[in-house]
RNA sequence: GGUCUCUUGGCCGAGUGGCUAGGCAGUGGUCUGCAAAACCAUCUACGGCGGUUCGAAUCCGCCAGAGACCUCCA
């Protein structure tokens, strides 16, 4: 099941071709650093593209870049966001443009997020959308003025369909509710939007297109690059909310005059993160950049946290759910995250001993079992999901300290490999030990025995010390019957 | 101003017309030289006011508060 902005409703999903998906994301302006909160939409996107896989399905996951000057602001004339940044920064627009696309590879990276198969640029399909201009101006849907093409959306309605399906709004309201002060403007209409603009003589990123010189209107790019890597019609299209209104809208729009078709069958909007009850936004600079986070260089939390820490506070809310970053709730995501950690640790250490079978228990698990493969497909449920994870955990544990296990051998691998595989494959979270080098390890070692000595010389205040310098270097001992093990935080 | 959404216990956050989500924190206990970890037990809920219903935090209405979109934004 998957919610459909565009029904409104929860949705059996159906691919058009099984086991094959075809899935697009919105990415990028690349023209700054990418904060937080775009972080969070794609890795919303990443745990659904990770899931669909972990289920059988062949996924094409397509997310784009814009690279492609758009605006500043809706003004008819004025300086494109890259265009701006080049100027500020000095450098030439591409420069920018690979600046920043370097900075989001990278942060996506940290957060453990698969690459996209295809990740196409809007400059590099300039044609395509010229193409598509065209073929929509043939369709009867667009017009040109003075250099400029735009959608002409009284007569996309006038034709029988419904310009504000997926925003729910109306037509009559968009225009009523627009403010009629600009009587310069060169289109028929105020929400008519642009496919193509004129380039201006001060305006750097242009391409010669059948209309003079210009570049692509921005809800272009991502109907181009979708039709053709994805054809004309296909499964999901995912974006931030804010991109409902009018991007996506617009997408669905200029797929349905260029082919007659429904672009998309399944929208998927992802939430947005907030930052003091307020949405995070480049542009009102509510922002908390990923670098400032773990470092923790800011003046918001206080401390570093972790790039997998972060991810698994994301997971603990509903993509579709608005999310408040703080320090507290950061906190406790923290704590949460290394006991997740600890136990697939101690599962995948833990070798299986026979007890007394448990009818019950071995019902118990598999219900477990289940349950995240239930949540998981009711609408990507990952917070219910993680509860279920949770509760595995504290099953774990059990068997960690118990002489026996009251399950199955096949109950206890079948929990061990999905633990596993939803912890690592669908929710894409790493430990963060760094412990594996086995000199740490031996010093660790010998640490520990020397420490044991002083203990059994009931020498309590050698043994704290090498206990206490240790916990502050971040590694912690706990003492058990069978000795003393560490782990790294 | 228009459209829409949200309001859950100390904090974060799921969820369903009747059956304790989960995490963090707190409290009591087991274990321990003392801790830590783990385990067991346990305490705080569903913005306010009405209505529908045998029963609503879950459905409806009103009120209050917060937010999003209507302009570039994930």
């Amino acid at each position: 099941m998957i919610y459909n902005s565009l029904s409104g409703k929860k949705e059996e999903f159906k691919p058009i071709q099984t086991p094959n998906v075809g899935m697009y994301v919105c990415g990028p302006t690349v023209y700054s650093n990418v904060h937080l909160g775009n972080c969070r939409t794609f890795l919303s996107f990443d745990n659904v593209v990770r899931y669909l896989k972990f289920i059988g399905y062949n996924v094409r996951y397509v997310r784009n870049i814009t690279d492609a000057g758009h605006l500043v602001d809706d003004a008819e004339e004025g300086e494109d966001k890259i265009s701006k940044k080049a100027r500020l920064e000095k450098l030439e627009p591409m420069e920018i443009v690979q600046k920043y696309t370097l900075d989001f590879h990278h942060v996506l990276r940290l957060f453990n997020a698969l690459p996209p198969n295809i990740e196409p640029t809007a400059t590099g399909h300039i044609i395509e959308q010229i193409e598509m201009v065209k073929q929509i101006i043939h369709n009867g849907f667009a017009y040109e003025v003075n250099g400029s093409v735009y959608f002409d959306v009284k007569k996309y309605n006038e034709k029988g369909y419904n310009y504000g399906e997926l925003s729910g709004r109306n037509i009559d309201d968009l225009i009523a509710g627009s403010r009629a002060l600009d009587g310069q403007s060169e289109k028929k209409n105020p929400q008519d939007f642009a496919l193509w603009k004129k380039a201006s003589p001060a305006h750097i990123m242009r391409w010669s297109s059948p209309w003079g010189e210009g570049f692509p209107g921005w809800h272009l790019e991502c109907s181009a690059m979708g039709t053709k890597y994805l054809g004309e019609q296909f499964d999901i299209h995912g974006g931030g909310m804010d991109l409902k209104f009018p991007h996506h809208e617009c997408e669905i729009a200029q797929g349905k005059a260029c082919n007659g078709i429904e672009p998309v069958n399944y929208w998927m909007h992802a939430n947005m993160l907030t930052l003091n009850g307020k949405k995070m936004s480049k542009s009102t600079g509510n922002t908390l950049l990923p670098h400032e986070l773990f470092s923790g260089e800011n003046n918001i939390l206080g401390k570093a946290y972790s790039p997998m820490v972060v991810r698994f506070f994301m997971l603990q809310a509903h993509y579709r759910s608005i999310l408040d970053f703080s320090a507290e709730a950061l906190n406790a995501a923290e704590k949460g995250f290394h006991k997740l950690m600890n136990a697939k640790k101690i599962i995948n250490q833990l070798q299986y001993k026979k007890g007394t079978v448990s009818e019950s228990e071995n019902n118990r698990i598999n219900q477990l079992i289940q349950d995240c493969y239930t949540n998981m497909n009711d609408d990507f449920n990952t917070p219910k999901t993680m509860a279920v994870l949770f509760e595995m955990v504290n099953k774990i544990n059990k068997l960690n300290t118990s002489d026996n296990m009251d399950i199955s051998e096949e109950v206890f691998s079948k929990m061990k490999t999905t633990f596993n595989g939803f912890i690592e494959d669908v929710f894409g979270l790493q430990s963060e030990e760094q412990a594996d080098d086995s000199i740490v390890k031996g010093v660790l070692n010998l640490l520990i025995e020397l420490r044991t000595e002083a203990k059994n010389n009931k020498n309590y205040a050698l043994s704290d010390k090498i206990r206490d310098e240790l916990n502050t270097l971040g590694v912690q001992l706990k003492d058990s019957k069978e000795g003393t093990t560490f782990s790294i935080n």
